[in-house]
DNA sequence: GATGAATGAGCTTTCATTCAT
DNA sequence: GATGAATGAAAGCTCATTCAT
């Protein structure tokens, strides 16, 4: 049973993680003063440490969970066979893009300012961990679309090439204003077709190389 | 006719100019403050309000010049009418990495801006008309790459693909502490392939949908 | 008769003051915050509030229980007329040094105060009282060693530089990390010593000047 | 010649270093904030920051003028030749006593809280060197009036008694608000005569334990 | 009696910017 | 034109304390 204490709590925590989460979106971590995002959760800057020992760790939790459900996502995707590889490769794609544009604080901060501190150790394993994990999903069914044995070189190339695509999509976009579905209804065909147009050229390559 | 004096204040300029690209290419527009341009440049920090209003003219001032240069060095490629399109396009797109990996400053403020302001409407127009001709001069050599009536709909697509993956390359190194050149040299044979792959698929889709 | 209710509360309201006592002596008043002290006591921080008015009551009701001991101790051994006054001047001297690096944030709030503030007069005054008779206590002791007139000015001066002895030897030790047994392994021969040399100066000024 | 410009900027920084000391001197180092001697000094408390790097090297600045002009006149005194061993070693711990509690917050911090710290070391070296140079200093003409071998236990006893009383006087009157001369006029020779009945002591002892 | 939630005041420090010379 | 002096605003964070349950 929930006390009627520990649900205001948790009221004050989620909105301070909405707030977070909106204005690290909008204006970026640094952007964003513990303050405001206090003022946007209406309460004082103060309970935030009571909920998050510092600004990182509240990034930190605001991102655990959705790329922790993300990853799973992917997992559920990459293990339903009876789909052909190519059509999980750009499904998975359209879920990368459409997480990253809903949560765009966390793209910024996981996929962008990536590995640099070397003490906050814990933390950014677990993430580290988590966006590895992302990657290596995407990469193996790649793979699968592309058959290629594992660390020839041009594999590894298309693999990069790959995501040069998929964070230019993102990164496009990451900074509108236009809705996240807005956005989806305008432009997930045209996203499709740079998926497939990039697959196709890299099948290709490996005809004409190989 | 220059005084002596006017070559003096030249000088100057040129010193904070020169000093504020390598901190900012290095650190970030957010992360070098006033003195530490001053103090690179070799003059007082009060002085760079001399020249500059504040750090963001400083930066619009800073970004002009290689903006206006890159236009012009695409419109002598353009122009250039013995080179193949396709060629054109992937040189373009070459120099387009550098620039924005060398200036990586410059990068994250013209080609992700968010354009709200309103109160900078001059210099913003002023960067923003490089920036829309730049896009244009890319565009039209790419339509030369893919026979395609202006304004049909699969060219503004590729268009925006195409687009894509250059800001996917920009983006995922303008971060990095590597130096350009060390990129260049291991990645430039693979952001040619990025590009290659992506107009064969676009000109396979022609064919098909053709 | 004590209720099991006041029993209990009794038992927070002694965990409360050994927590403190344990970490004040660790790293000082200002140095240990309150959630602290809850956490050590295994209470909550609010609690601390029920029973102490604020740090600062906290701090004197800690300290009072050590000095009125500390005020038997020497009563107990002043009465005890087998002793020779030098021995038990030393003694005492002994146990005073012992009882401040025992209980290091008394000592610093009892025996450095300054005595300015006028609201707090009620606990002060409670502490004033046993300090001034500990002070008698040892002053007593001293004339029996010395043997001079009540209200002497030699007496008195000697009295006095007793006391800085007393307060030389406290305070040089009373920032260490090194643990109380340590400590007076190492140099309570070294006090004994001291104190020793010091009476025997004395002495030897009585003589002479007498 | 001095620019008004500089005059004023050193009349500004030793505003600081003014505010500084009383403050210091009266509530100790932790105790005040930037901003309270920043308003003692008359300034803003980010003009502190122009003038001394943080709030430990504004400490250190206190600190190391006096010291080293206090070694100094050591060492005038103990190439003095013609007086007596005794009478420098007196004249020199009045000195000392005078130097403490003319600078109290000197006192407090580099004579009691001692050698903490590993990392400031450049600047912890340069204050803890003069102040073992003190120590040595006053060590070495106690070896002049106490014919004992170096390095001999009851020398080292002896010393560390000595400094024993030093710090006793100094702590005692440390926290006084009285004016140095004041207690100087009422008490200075009750020092002397602490010193005396000491030094008279620790001779007894030689004569009988040798 | 006891507690979790919440807060305001305050800390050191940094920075872009202005003022007087 | 150029500079050193100086500042207000704001940052992340801690703490003793109060309120509602």
């Amino acid at each position: 049973m929930m006390t009627r204490q520990k649900l205001r709590s948790e009221e004050t925590k989620q909105a301070i993680l909405s707030a977070a989460g909106k204005l690290f979106a909008d204006r970026g971590y640094d952007g964003v003063a513990m303050r405001e995002i206090a003022k946007e959760a209406g309460c004082s800057h103060t309970t935030i440490y009571i909920y998050f020992k510092d600004k990182e760790v509240l990034l930190h939790a605001l991102s655990m969970p959705p790329l922790i459900e993300l990853k799973e996502n992917f997992e559920q995707l990459v293990t339903q066979s009876q789909l052909a590889p190519e059509t999980k490769l750009i499904e998975m794609s359209m879920r990368f893009i459409r997480f990253c544009l809903l949560h765009r604080s966390i793209y910024s901060v996981v996929f962008i300012a990536k590995g640099e501190r070397v003490d906050k150790e814990q933390q950014d394993l677990e993430i580290n961990e988590t966006r590895v994990a992302l990657f290596k999903q995407l990469g193996q069914v790649l793979q699968d679309v592309l058959p290629l044995p594992l660390g020839e070189e041009r594999l590894l190339q298309f693999n990069r090439i790959y995501f040069f695509m998929l964070h230019g999509i993102v990164s496009t976009y990451s900074h509108t204003e236009e809705p996240l579905t807005d956005i989806m209804d305008r432009l997930s065909s045209t996203f499709e077709t740079a998926f497939d147009a990039l697959l196709n050229g890299f099948k290709l390559k490996m005809t004409n190389g190989g």
